[in-house]
DNA sequence: AGTCTTCGGATTGTATACAATCTAATCGCC
DNA sequence: GGCGATTAGATTGTATACAATCCGAAGACT
């Protein structure tokens, strides 16, 4: 079901969704030499607007480009999950802060998001999940009401993406997120801002080492 | 003293750079449109290298491109200078606390910078000091050894130098600047993580005041 | 006069073509 | 046989040329 062209979108446009989500998807892993002539070739267009894709994603954090070397699809070593997650903790703790000091409410939405995300468990729809996760922080970053944050955040969030598609397999989503979520917005809904930071905390930390333990498990088999 | 070209580098990399310092220092201030072919024409290279260090630049938050619109270079409202100031009290923060628990010495490179910069305020040269002053940030942020971190923090300083710019006039830049910066390279250097991120949080709190209580004087005054 | 339409210049978007650079395999030399 | 120079193929970098789109101004109709 793909949305036909919005008409006067360029083609670039729509090139860098296809892309990024290539990339985030695992579709072209970590350390994967992203050629152009075969990149334009399979979407179809020229290099030209293909390199403005590669340049967006490079800002982006994605891919790295080497000067007369071309792009590779970003490394993502443990330490890098170590590091994404000190820096998100911190980010998204002053989201959190911010939103409950003005009373967003977003158990509606999450409460909704919840759901679909148990139908996404049961037909082991994994992108899904983990786009629900994602849209949940989104929100918490939009309630901010700092623009700067959701932007940082944004780019931040490519990478955990990323991250989850790379290291997370089927068994090891924790099942209760989406409590964890809720609980969150209840905080922030009553303005209770300390609170809603140590549940975020935990919520984070808690996801952090088992994605840790998985990779450690992951490392000792091979 | 220009430093002649590295030979195997692509025109592309010189060119951002000197878009990046124009748009910076304020030479293409906020709103500014930036029209491809007299770019081009002004910096002696085709549309396409122009193109991509456009699309650099948004992915570093200095311009904005809409499609078939073109480049504008960022707005900076007052509102922008808040939510600036707090996310980097919350990235700065995280950086002084993971320096101090290395214990990094920066004491030796702070106290040089303290000397040049006092020579920069003897010669009103406010370029070079912005400079001093970020170099002191991105050493700190190094420190951290956290990557993710140390470019969540170059996208925001490229902000910071942005608005330094437009901002601060002479007289505005405070004085006792380097003293906060040598304590606060003091504490990482004992390793006291919670003195160092109360010393940092005054310094960056009194220099956002100092900011916003300029431009309100501005804004009164027009 | 006011509003809608049409047209022309200005600007951005992209394909093609070619130059510059890198990489790896072959050749010559010690 | 091992090691450095050389060359061919692959790949990236950029200029030119043209197509698509946008924006404002002039004109037509009510």
């Amino acid at each position: 079901m793909s949305i036909g062209l919005a008409g006067s979108e360029p083609r670039s446009e729509s090139l860098l969704e296809d892309l990024r989500e290539a990339i985030l998807t695992g579709r072209y892993g970590p350390g994967a030499h992203l050629v152009q002539d075969d990149l334009a070739a399979a979407f179809g267009v020229s290099r030209i607007p293909l390199r403005e894709a590669l340049r967006r994603l490079e800002g982006e954090g994605l891919v790295v480009i080497s000067p007369n070397r071309g792009a590779v699809v970003r490394s993502l070593a443990p330490k890098d999950v170590v590091d994404l997650y000190d820096l998100r903790i911190a980010l998204e703790s002053l989201a959190v802060r911010r939103a409950a000091e003005r009373y967003a409410d977003l158990r509606g939405s999450t409460k909704t998001r919840h759901a679909q995300a148990r139908a996404a468990i049961v037909t082991r729809n994994l992108s899904a999940l983990f786009r629900l996760d994602r849209d949940f922080h989104a929100d918490i970053a939009a309630a901010s009401d700092n623009n700067q944050l959701v932007e940082s955040l944004g780019a931040l969030w490519s990478q955990i993406m990323r991250m989850m598609h790379a290291y997370f397999e089927a068994g090891d989503y924790p099942v209760d997120t989406w409590n964890d979520h809720e609980a969150i917005a209840a905080a922030i809904a009553h303005g209770e801002a300390d609170r809603a930071v140590e549940k975020l905390t935990s919520h984070l930390t808690g996801s952090r080492d088992r994605i840790l333990a998985s990779l450690r498990a992951k490392g000792d088999r091979s």
